[in-house]
DNA sequence: CGAACAATTGAATCCTTTCAAAGGGAGTGG
DNA sequence: CCACTCCCTTTGAAAGGATTCAATTGTTCG
């Protein structure tokens, strides 16, 4: 299962040489191993999860084709399953912030941490929704951006998985999915695929400001009490 | 406000050469602004917040001494704000992984990254719980856990923070607050002061399992059905 | 001392969960 | 090929928890 690399390893060589599969629903690593690599997703769908206490499943994201995951320190603090089958190329985790010739390597690694941080404010964003339509909305939205919304949308994951992302149950989830789709914001084309319909509303419920960014110059924002009252730094 | 340095400054003063302070309440930087450096807390409390579209206030992070933030890529995807009058202080954004002469700033940098991680993980295990009082035993545990639990411990942060950050309103963390006091987990000294009373049902109401981690060898993981289908990794 | 703001508390409403059951594919075995 | 089972999904009804609406208390600061 480990594999030990020569140190001076060609980077191009150590991404491809373990192109791993994994069938659906297969744990790739567990919380609590030692950190030893990161993954990049080369096909299917992985999810990174954890549990509570009280033994419930929380998901802090789902990982395309290109995304990479495992990016920890130590030891996971999550574990890895595959959603769907898989492939991953696998990557090193330099223990050493600068190892002989690793500058490559080191890039790499930042870059992988920084795409890792953006996932993890991703699903706080998710998470920071007050109502189930919303989360629901921006996850959707999500999905669809990655994996073009031309047509029909898939949805690889289960409605449990999709609701232990969200902080919900499997029934609200449901639930909400339905009342999206009678009110026409989705069109639901099975279980595990749908249609965007009224992506300004999905948009809207999301609060998905993506067409223009707010910037301290807009006027909306310079209007805010909580911005007049604030903007007095020293 | 923008200061300009030179290219081949010296990391080590550069990090001191620029203590800033900034009053309670004051913006440090705004959402939107292209992220040119991340800082260092020396003194005081920082939070970082983010403006959903319907208007909602979503806090991602509290930073005390030693803490980082604003470890961001391009431009800030939240604001940052003095909770208390606040010391920082500001180190260089370098946008090249490869800098010349940038090898201790830029382990410096990783290190940066890591931390933020860290921090964005702890807001989505927070978020993760399904009750008010679950979070709300999750966030004085962590608090108490920074500030050094000995006796009493400081909340520098309003009811209205803690709400926005946990996902509540001040009503519901207010009401909670009380009922923990009620039931004699914590005691209340003053809304900004709080003492950990019954240390072991907190920690089970956060879903904390700091004392013994868990690992596959572990025989309570090991016989949850869910991983029984699971373990069959190709 | 009064004003303004933060925090607390009560009551009604709304939303999500829980409890319960039915519908719908996929795969197996007769 | 069809019946049967299993599991996922959907939907209904009741229960529980957080929010909203409303009002009071407490604190800080001029």
């Amino acid at each position: 299962m480990m594999t030990l690399y020569t140190r001076h390893l060609d980077p191009a060589r150590a991404s491809t040489a373990h192109a791993l599969h994994h069938h659906k629903g297969t744990v790739i690593y567990f919380e609590g191993d030692p950190a030893r690599h990161w993954y990049e997703v080369l096909g299917g769908v992985v999810r990174t999860c954890r549990f509570h206490a009280d033994g419930h499943r929380q998901l802090t994201g789902f990982f395309y084709s290109g995304d990479v995951f495992g990016v920890e320190d130590g030891f996971y603090q999550e574990a890895a399953e595959a959603v769907t089958a898989v492939t991953l190329r696998r990557h090193e985790h330099e223990q050493a912030p600068s190892v002989d010739g690793g500058d490559e390597a080191m890039g790499q690694s930042e870059t992988a941490l920084r795409r890792a941080l953006a996932s993890a404010q991703q699903c706080i964003f998710l998470l920071g929704h007050r109502t189930a339509a919303e989360r629901l909305a921006a996850f959707l939205l999500t999905i669809a951006r990655r994996l073009g919304a031309a047509e029909g949308v898939p949805v690889p994951m289960s409605r449990a998985d999709i609701a232990d992302h969200l902080g919900l149950t499997i029934h609200t989830v449901s639930r909400t999915m339905s009342e999206l789709a009678r009110q026409k914001l989705i069109g639901l084309e099975g279980p595990q695929l749908f249609r965007i319909l009224n992506a300004a509303a999905l948009r809207e419920l999301a609060g998905d400001a993506e067409p223009e960014r707010l910037t301290r110059d807009d006027p909306e924002i310079a209007m805010r009490p909580y911005d007049r009252l604030l903007f007095n730094s020293v």
